[in-house]
DNA sequence: TACTTCGGCGCC
DNA sequence: AAAGGGCGCCGAAGTA
């Protein structure tokens, strides 16, 4: 750990301390409804565990494993669908394990798999989140621990439980451990702040790329849309919800993170099945790439994508994406890895350095992420001072990287909402005069009575009512 | 029994 | 040339 700059030491050594009295307040659990669901959870599992046992998979694994068969080894099951049962399955090139992550189960097409996932489900619910939190809520109220101290980025940790991991996207597995976090009083309410897309815009904070900043700044332009419509090459105005969705997490974030247009492909590709994409008139993508003259996914050889595959075209899509439409971010990436490799470290905006020996995704990647939570570090010192000094009625109780959680009475949200906006993007733009876009924050509130999951996104804090 | 390693997966 | 960043926790399986 090495801040640089006296200020970055002082963000550490305040954060410090806001965190401490962060964990020392705790959050509110309901300790009634945690042991609840558990008996839920658990009735589920044993159900499902029940019905998979009647099937001829689970026969033929007793009959390979006999006492040694277990419901829950990947192991085992990777022997029997590979081995005994004959579908193609890949092995890790180090260790020759079978890989059988989600996405592998995801595609072999029997039912057997299907249900192994839906158990899995439950029993990640089950075991890491909600035995995970009944271990460790104490007097009803959870202090995990939030560390300054772990993250090579500079980022925080959290554990004890790991606050920072708990499900929302998947809405049905996320509300049995959501609804267990609760406001500590019949007045209150759970409030969430968080930057959007903060990543992006520390990211254009040092490239300064000026067609990412044009992103950024103008609300009528989409990135994510426009990346999705070049994939599939399709009209940007064709491009629907969940096509977007694709273009953000199986391009646009990978490419940024560092991975590369192979990759990418197999993803965009399969979700066409996968995901059945289709245009809004009812046209299954796949049709129109297929009219497009691309009904292949194509593969690699000699470094050199298959012509006319749809992987072929992904290589396109790369090149003109860093290349041509982000070539001063492009160029920022290559010219801050070689002065990486000249100098033997960097320094972040936020004034902390990073030595050491790190591959060319970590050297582009640690600033951005680090400076990111950076911004909403100085934010939470800031709005938890701020709380004490004006003696409201609010106390932080989380923090997950770019959002901040607090419990609040119902007489002062509105307060709270303001001080907290005027702080997280005012206060914050005029102190670090490095950051050269708008940050942005949204604001979700629980209703009285409410629980974290059912929170609500604030459309105008300054016409908030309750 | 106690501990470590690994694969996998939850979030940003 | 290489090819998805950061964490923490779980269960399985191997080792001492």
């Amino acid at each position: 750990m090495k801040p640089v700059t006296f200020e970055a030491y002082q963000l550490l050594r305040d954060g410090l301390v806001e965190f401490s009295g962060m964990e020392a307040n705790g959050i509110c659990v309901d300790v009634e409804r945690l042991t609840a669901n558990i008996q839920e959870v658990e009735g589920r599992v044993k159900q499902l565990t029940a019905q998979i046992r009647q099937t001829d998979v689970w026969r033929l694994w007793l009959k390979i494993y006999g006492g040694k068969a277990n419901m829950g080894s990947r192991p085992q099951l990777a022997r029997i669908l590979f081995k005994e049962l004959g579908f193609k399955g890949e092995q890790n090139h180090d260790t020759n394990r079978y890989i059988l992550d989600e996405a592998t189960l995801a595609n072999i097409d029997h039912p057997f798999c299907k249900m192994f996932l839906e158990i899995e489900r439950w029993k990640k619910l089950h075991g890491t989140f909600l035995l995970g939190l009944q271990r460790e809520v104490c007097d009803g109220y959870l202090h995990s621990f939030f560390n300054l101290h772990i993250a090579r980025t500079y980022r925080s940790s959290s554990d004890s439980i790991n606050f920072q991991n708990i499900p929302i996207r998947d809405q049905e597995v996320g509300a049995y451990i959501r609804s267990c976090f609760i406001p500590r009083g019949k007045d209150r309410v759970l409030v969430e702040l968080d930057y959007s897309g903060v990543e992006v815009l520390v990211a254009a904070c040092y490239h300064k790329d000026p067609t990412m900043i044009q992103y950024i700044e103008n609300p009528g332009k989409d990135m994510h849309r426009d990346m999705a419509a070049q994939c599939y090459k399709l009209k940007p105005k064709q491009v629907t919800k969940q096509l977007r969705y694709c273009g953000k997490n199986m391009f646009v974030f990978p490419e940024f993170y560092g991975s590369y247009y192979a990759q990418c492909a197999v993803n965009l590709w399969n979700a066409l099945d996968s995901m059945s994409l289709t245009l809004e008139d009812g046209t299954r993508v796949k049709d129109h790439l297929a009219a497009k003259g691309v009904t292949k996914l194509g593969s690699v050889s000699d470094y050199k994508p298959e012509p006319g595959t749809f992987m072929d075209h992904l290589k396109d899509v790369e090149d003109d994406f860093w290349g041509r439409r982000f070539q001063v971010y492009g160029r920022w990436r290559e010219d801050w890895f070689e002065s990486y490799l000249k100098n033997g470290g960097f320094n972040t905006l936020t004034g902390f350095r990073i030595d050491g020996i790190y591959g060319r995704n970590d050297v582009i990647n640690y600033p951005i992420q680090g400076s990111a939570f950076h911004c909403l570090l100085w934010s939470f010192i800031q709005i938890s001072r701020q709380l004490r000094r004006r003696k409201m009625d609010a106390l932080l109780v989380g923090q997950i990287h770019d959002s901040i959680l607090a419990d609040v009475h119902v007489s002062c949200v509105q307060d709270y909402l303001i001080l907290a906006k005027e702080i997280m993007v005012d206060r914050l733009m005029e102190h670090w005069k490095w950051i050269i876009v708008n940050l942005k924050i949204e604001a979700e509130v629980t209703p009285v009575g409410g629980s974290w999951h059912d929170k609500k996104k604030v459309d105008d804090i300054y016409k908030f009512a309750l």
